[in-house]
DNA sequence: TAATCGTGGGT
DNA sequence: TACCCAAGATT
């Protein structure tokens, strides 16, 4: 039998359940359509710490370009870093690929369909794990991400900060997962933080679960998750080097795995360093040139805020340097994080032409 | 446990 | 503007 939190929230998603390409919707379900373990683990890979509307396109490109997870085990790392660039938290990139290849190797092709088998490949944590074993395998997995920690935080008042509620609010969740669909209910919880339950103005009215919520009950819901303090951010600083060629061709080099943006490619730069005590400049740069200041760039990350001084130089003749001169026709589908793509701009605006669907909104004031 | 690891959108 | 936030994993 369910409890008093499943057959609300179930009876909520079947009415409000979101539709989405990595989803398969109850009623399609109804009908005999099954989910791809493929697709919900790219999905859920992609979906951790990125909101739904960032990852829409690079998910269909991803499944149009690997439509399996052979296709993609066998892919080159370089093309996947490509079509990963500009989401972020490159290691997920790295781990996507290795995991491919694991799964290939040592499960015949098919994804693990428990929790213990998936949570030992790679880039695959105690969310994700429980995640595709509840929604691909119908196992009823207690799955928590920051929206259903949400949910329970409120439904329970639990006061304890993040993160050292996790445990009390795991066993609250294993509590209420129901064994029949374990899988909607898990992507019900998700979709009603997105859409009642938010961090902000909840929108209690609405919810399915607002009779037996104790913060609701309370006035209290919006205290709820209590989090740990935040850590002020440093300000690094560095220097970026775009070296143009004859044929306007920029000099890349690819990044070591390990560090920021690991694995990318992106124009030589300096060291990034808490102090620029007028050391990190041209002298940093890959070689003699004429330098020109051509402007910083601000990028921020999560634990600090980086200040780039971007030099350009134009040079006759390639010398023999590490890295590749990629040419104005190579260079938009380089595996180049956003901070790369905003040095490059700033020596050369125009580099990557802004595409602009024609029905796009302005958001020009007038 | 705490630090590391991106980016874009919302308020 | 300056935060805050998002379907976390790894070390």
């Amino acid at each position: 039998m369910t409890n008093r939190i499943a057959a609300p929230l179930l009876d909520w998603y079947d009415r409000h359940h979101r539709s989405l390409p990595w989803r398969v919707s109850p009623p399609d379900r109804a009908h005999g359509v099954v989910n791809d373990p493929y697709r919900v683990w790219l999905s859920e890979i992609m979906l951790q710490q990125t909101t739904v509307p960032a990852v829409m396109a690079y998910f269909e490109s991803f499944v149009r370009q690997w439509p399996t997870v052979a296709a993609l085990a066998a892919a080159p790392t370089e093309e996947v870093m490509k079509a990963w660039a500009g989401l972020g938290y490159y290691s997920r990139a790295r781990n996507l690929k290795a995991c491919a290849e694991a799964i290939v190797r040592d499960h015949g092709g098919r994804f693990p369909d428990s929790e213990a088998g998936l949570r030992a490949l790679p880039g695959i944590g105690p969310y994700t794990a429980a995640a595709i074993a509840a929604i691909a395998f119908d196992r009823p997995a207690a799955v928590v991400d920051g929206n259903i920690e949400r949910v329970f935080t409120r439904l329970f008042e639990i006061a304890t900060p993040l993160p050292a509620a996790k445990p009390d609010i795991r066993r609250h969740v294993a509590d209420a997962t129901p064994v029949t669909r374990p899988g909607d209910f898990a992507q019900g919880l998700m979709d009603l933080g997105t859409a009642i339950c938010t961090p902000r103005r909840p929108a209690c009215v609405l919810c399915p679960l607002a009779t037996g919520c104790a913060a609701r009950k309370s006035g209290r819901q919006e205290e709820f998750p209590v989090k740990a303090p935040k850590k002020a951010k440093p300000v690094r600083r560095g220097a970026a080097f775009i070296a143009v060629d004859a044929d306007g061709g920029v000099l890349l080099v690819r990044r070591p795995d390990k560090g920021m943006l690991g694995g990318m490619s992106g124009v030589p730069t300096s060291n990034w360093t808490v102090r620029g005590d007028g050391e990190t400049g041209v002298e940093a740069a890959p070689f003699p040139a004429e330098w020109t200041p051509a402007g910083t760039v601000s990028h921020v990350f999560t634990h600090f805020e980086l200040r780039l001084d971007v030099f350009h130089a134009d040079v006759a003749h390639r010398g023999n340097h590490p890295g590749w001169w990629s040419s104005p026709a190579e260079i938009g589908g380089e595996a180049l994080p956003t901070l790369m793509k905003k040095a490059i701009a700033a020596a050369l605006p125009g580099a990557f032409p802004p595409d602009r669907p024609a029905s796009k909104p302005s958001k020009d004031k007038p």
